[in-house]
DNA sequence: CTCCTTTTGTTGTATATCCAACGTCTTTGT
DNA sequence: ACAAAGACGTTGGATATACAACAAAAGGAG
């Protein structure tokens, strides 16, 4: 117990929360930590979730139907949006080595009144900015990969962060592996992209150091 | 006032909700709606949201950085993840012709104790759940659009599809150009994509029936 | 039925992207 | 200072995609 409530105090889920406050939202509606052991599977597609895990130790690999996947860490929600709607997932959920994950039945986190105490408002509070914050990440990722060319995508993310930093000449923080995976391109055609933009007067750049020339 | 509760009747926001709850809201966390000219701004990028914007009447563009742009219709929300976020914006919003705007002060939604009623909560279920779901959606749809070929996102979209509908045999909601649309291809060189898989027995099609031949 | 519109499939060409391989320049560690 | 590793840029060839233009099929209105 006092070993779980170290583990949550750093997700976000529970940021700004004491360790007393995190103990009573537990005691109240969470179950106790569940085992899985190595190989097994944690979550399966077509599944209705009825809480939201929070993996604890360990580490859970989820997997999409069309065969991609992302590992998710100690603290991390498995499956964010999911938990706030009774849908059906579309992914499975694995443990490659085994992992413990804490349930909280989600019927308390937007049920009204009786159970709902001051700590529990901010637990969802941080729930909901967390969703929030995820969907405008991806919408905004989706506009750049939405675009057809590496020019086009380049140039929506680059003007997407000089809007971030309000200014024209802006300091990215990928680097170019990093930036060709987030758009979705290959690394070398992209520098290529980025050499002809240079050489047109487009933008100038140097290393991370990006400045743009409007039209 | 009378008006206003019509409208908001048919917005997914307020679903669940009687006339007489919904006047409750608006008395209890609401302004008076507030009245556009045509061609005015409506919302800027770097504002700081308080309130979540509905739109009543009329139509909102919204901009964002990179030229692109939607349009919104009465009954939605301008902005939805945004209104559960302090984040400044990044996009632009413009009326063409005038519109009117109700303004819910987001405070409201996710504070804790005193102003919360019953039918509040249901409405803050229904935000939280509206952005969920688009969280969700935008998620799905990035997955098949980080993929780098033609025929591997129309794959990821049918097995995605195939799960949804739980069978290899599955019915789209789409036609071919909205299909290309969704997948950011180009609808001619997509329909060739389908003719070649067909050729090479990876999947059969006939209109927006899809029967898919995993491996 | 015919005409018209819409949707879907096909083809050819110019262009863009991927991919692999290599060279240069930093950075890091010893 | 040196070697090793990593990041970045460049090039050329095979392939895929976009684009435009057209053909075929389906659906609707008269």
């Amino acid at each position: 117990m006092e070993q779980t409530i170290t583990i949550l105090m750093s997700s976000p889920l529970f940021a700004g929360l004491t360790k007393e406050e995190i103990e009573k939202i537990l005691t109240c509606s969470a179950t106790e930590p569940w085992q899985y052991p190595p190989g097994s599977i944690v979550l399966r597609a077509g599944d209705l979730l009825t809480t939201i895990p929070i993996l604890l130790t360990g580490s859970l690999e989820i997997t999409h139907g069309d065969g991609s996947s992302e590992t998710i860490h100690p603290g991390q929600l498995a499956i964010p949006a999911n938990a706030l709607l009774p849908t059906r997932l579309t992914c499975t959920a694995r443990t490659p080595d085994g992992c413990s994950l804490l349930c909280i039945d989600s019927s308390r986190i937007l049920e009204p009144c009786s159970s709902v105490c001051s700590c529990h408002l901010r637990m969802t509070r941080n729930l909901v900015r967390e969703v929030a914050a995820d969907s405008v990440k991806n919408s905004e990722r989706l506009r750049h990969l939405s675009k057809r060319s590496t020019r086009e995508k380049l140039l929506s993310y680059l003007t997407a962060e000089a809007v971030r930093q309000c200014s024209d000449h802006i300091v990215i923080p990928l680097d170019r592996q990093q930036l060709a995976d987030y758009l979705s391109v290959d690394r070398s055609a992209m520098s290529a992209e980025l050499s002809r933009m240079k050489a047109e007067g487009l933008i100038d750049y140097e290393r991370s150091h990006f400045t743009i020339y409007h039209k």
